[in-house]
DNA sequence: TCTGGGGTCCTTTTGCCC
DNA sequence: TCTGGGGCAAAAGGACCC
């Protein structure tokens, strides 16, 4: 294993760390053509551009007044015990004196797009996780730019001199180890695993290291007395899958020895598309709620449309004040990317729950079972019922366009909207 | 400590058909 | 006609990820 990071003079900080030769050390990394890119502390530092003095004081990127959650903290915060999905409360308490930013989710796309950029110009295989984390299968790229390693330190110094924040990179022959690697490599650095050494930097690692592994499965583990990744590999497969379902027993058993056959598929279509919002406080009148169901409708089909799918099943999730949910659905005969069906449904399948003047929390609206709205029959295009309603809902798109999204609603949604002036629908 | 919002995947339950 | 169960799809819940 080897772990190298640069000597910038941008950040004079960051020493090589401790190997021979700094990043051209001669570290066998044959085979070893999956990268795993990660930047560090992404929200906070891409805030922190706009925001330079701040930089070195703790900076914890949230959302809004008494019920957000942490987004991110930068490295200076989170040696407080700040980290991201605290609540903001509670990182308010461990670190008074940090300056609290609102997240600027227009500028984390704008250099989430030119990073990918980035990556797209040394492999077209490249599979993104999230706005700042991104597989790449370099087996194609090592003739015409180099070996893995240092792929992935060209990525890494056109990241920090394009964009001017850092990243960490994982280097190995599958796409969990490689991942493994880029967070051990954090910050601003880079690790191999070469292929005959993933066994030995796995076993030594805890359980809850490993993806798929969360609190719950933790705990079960620790129960079985499991608590290194070694503990797990000499688990007989049967016992880890009686404990843990036979999908997790048999996927947890192979990561244990390093086996993990996935390979990097660039972009798969999505799966569904929804939206949900936490009150500020918490809700029981069902005007407001039904309200909010619209609102979260016409969001989540113009998203549908925006991405050219339509769905077939609507879902509502509803979480009462004391934090239990519950989800209900319904599959239509045919998929639609329509504001009006979504919301009709999603009204039904609230009014079904008959909750009186229960508590709410929040409230969720989803699509799912998408398919490409060119995959959908001519045919049902003219014959469809909903037809005027999409063309209208087609136009608001172009005018949100234009005009900017918010600036105009159609009246016909204004109209059905239960608090409205009128109440006839189309 | 008091828990966001966007998703994916897996498991269990349920209802239906044969 | 009753019962059992296989197979399937939909529904519901939950764990997990960033």
């Amino acid at each position: 294993m080897s772990r190298s990071q640069l000597n910038r003079p941008a950040s004079p900080q960051r020493a090589v760390d401790g190997v021979p030769g700094g990043p051209s050390a001669p570290v066998d990394d044959t085979g070893c053509t999956v990268l795993h890119v990660d930047m560090d502390a992404f929200y906070a530092s891409v805030s922190l551009l706009r925001h330079p003095e701040f930089v070195g004081t703790p900076v914890i990127i949230g959302g809004h007044g008494n019920r957000g959650v942490v987004l991110t903290a930068n490295y200076e915060a989170r040696a407080f015990g700040v980290h991201s999905a605290m609540p903001m409360t509670r990182a308010r308490r461990l670190c008074p004196h940090a300056t609290v930013l609102e997240p600027d989710h227009h500028e984390y796309d704008r250099v989430s797009s030119n990073v990918m950029e980035i990556f797209a110009s040394v492999t077209p295989l490249v599979e993104p996780l999230s706005l700042d984390e991104a597989f790449l299968d370099v087996s194609g790229a090592v003739r015409r730019l180099g070996s893995p390693v240092h792929i992935g330190e060209l990525i890494r110094a056109r990241v920090h001199d394009e964009q001017r924040i850092t990243c960490s990179v994982g280097v190995a022959s599958t796409k969990f180890v490689a991942k493994l690697a880029s967070t051990r490599a954090k910050p601003d650095g880079l690790l191999v695993v070469p292929r005959d050494q993933v066994v030995a930097f796995l076993h030594p690692l805890p359980v809850g290291s490993l993806w798929g592994v969360g609190e719950k499965t933790e705990e079960q583990l620790t129960r079985l007395g499991l608590r290194t990744v070694g503990d797990l590999a000499r688990t007989p497969e049967a016992t880890l899958q009686r404990a843990l379902g036979p999908a997790l027993g048999a996927h947890l058993a192979a990561l244990a020895w390093g086996r993990d056959e996935r390979p990097v598929v660039p972009r798969e279509p999505d799966k569904s598309i929804g939206a949900e919002e936490t009150f500020g406080t918490d809700v029981d009148d069902p005007r407001v709620i039904r309200r909010e169901l619209l609102r979260l409708s016409e969001k989540v089909a113009a998203r549908v449309r925006a991405g050219g799918y339509r769905g077939r099943t609507v879902s509502i999730k509803v979480r009462f004040a004391d934090f239990t949910t519950i989800t209900r659905s319904r599959t239509l005969r045919e998929p639609t990317d329509v504001a009006q069906q979504v919301y009709a449904v999603a009204g039904q399948l609230y009014d079904v729950l008959g909750l009186q003047r229960a508590r709410l929390r929040l409230v969720g609206v989803r699509l799912e079972g998408l398919v490409d709205a060119d995959e959908v029959a001519e045919q049902l295009l003219l014959d469809a019922p909903d037809r005027g309603w999409r063309e209208a809902e087609q136009a608001v798109d172009r005018a949100a366009q234009r005009f900017g999204s918010g600036a105009v609603r159609p009246a016909a949604l204004v109209a059905r909207d239960p608090d409205g002036p009128g109440n006839s629908g189309p």
